[in-house]
This record gives C-alpha cells, structure tokens and sequence, in this order.
DNA sequence: CGACAATGTAAAATAAACTTGACATTGTGT
DNA sequence: ACACAATGTCAAGTTTATTTTACATTGTCG
C-alpha cells in the first residue's frame, strides 16, 4: 500500500547468530528465494502471515526483525 | 499466501479502552471501512504495515493485536 | 582452469490484499 | 413511523506480494 515505511534485520540475521544462505531461509518459511532476496532489498514488504514466520524462523519476536516509521534507517 | 493463521483483537480492541468505530479506525489508518471489516471478519491478514499501523491505533505492539497460529482462537 | 554454491537481477504470470460502490439489517432516538 | 449510525455483505476492479523461469556475477575449491 504505502511507500517504504516499513523496514527489516533480515540480512543481518541470516549471519548474526543464525549463519543462513537465503536458499535456506526461504525453505524455512516456505517461500521463494526471490521473495527473500526482494525483502532484503526492500523492494516491499511481507504480508503479515510471511513476518511471523520469518521472525519465528529467527526465533525472534517479529518487532526485532521488522521495524515500521523512525526507526526506518537501523 | 497460507490457509488461515494469522488472527487479531480488533474488534476486541475497538470496544475495550478505545471505543472506536469501524470507521473510524478505518480513518486513523487509511483504509476504507470493508477493509477492517474482512480483517475483524477473518477474511484475511493484513499487509504488514497495515498490521502496524492498526497495532498503533491502538498504541500496542503488533503481537499484541495480531498474532499467529496457535493462539488462534483467543 | 572448470565446477559449483551463493547472490543479484529482471520480466511475465498468478494470488492475495485493498478499493469502490451499492444495498441490506439492526438498533436507537425523535 | 421516520431518520440515522453502525455493521454486514457481495461483486468487480486495481494494486501489491509472491512465483516461475532464466541468466549474470563473484568467490571458493578441486
């Protein structure tokens, strides 16, 4: 719907501790790796449903992964 | 994408401390009414940024509002 | 060098979210 | 009884998310 308001930690948490290749992530979550790699980019964001299960997928709670407004650039 | 995981509080919500009307949630986070009413109604999940800015309405965290798979029917 | 894994990119197609417009129902107030 | 506010519903249309297919780039390892 809108422009680029909402953000996320996808990149940094597939090193971090998690150490995944976007391939995996996204078997993870049951989707394509295009999606992921059109979310690390930003070129829009998830549906609801696809959040959580990324976030599950981290074993973070979804506003550690994905951040809406100010906090945009971090 | 999925069958049907993802489910919310808004109607819940609305009553509660906010006293608010369809519509005029609808308003606070630009959406026409039918939109909140299909959310209310389970119809589907919200884009994630709706779902954040529905989540502010309110001045919740999201997983406060939304939430996802076995809680579902709370 | 040749092979292979991980990533980037891009276009066309499908699915899901959201809008627009229109009408029906229920409850409340006058 | 009439009016009006809040909610429910349905169908057709637009926009955005996601898939599919395909190819290009970079790094690593034999």
């Amino acid at each position: 719907m809108g422009k680029d308001l909402v953000g996320n930690h996808i990149r940094k948490l597939r090193f971090n501790d998690n150490e995944m290749t976007q391939q995996q992530l996204a078997d993870k979550v049951g989707v394509t790796r295009q999606t992921i790699v059109a979310l690390e980019k930003g070129n829009y964001s998830p549906s609801l449903e696809l959040a959580f299960r990324i976030a599950r997928a981290f074993g973070l709670p979804l506003e550690e992964v994905f951040f809406y407004g100010e906090d945009m650039d971090q």
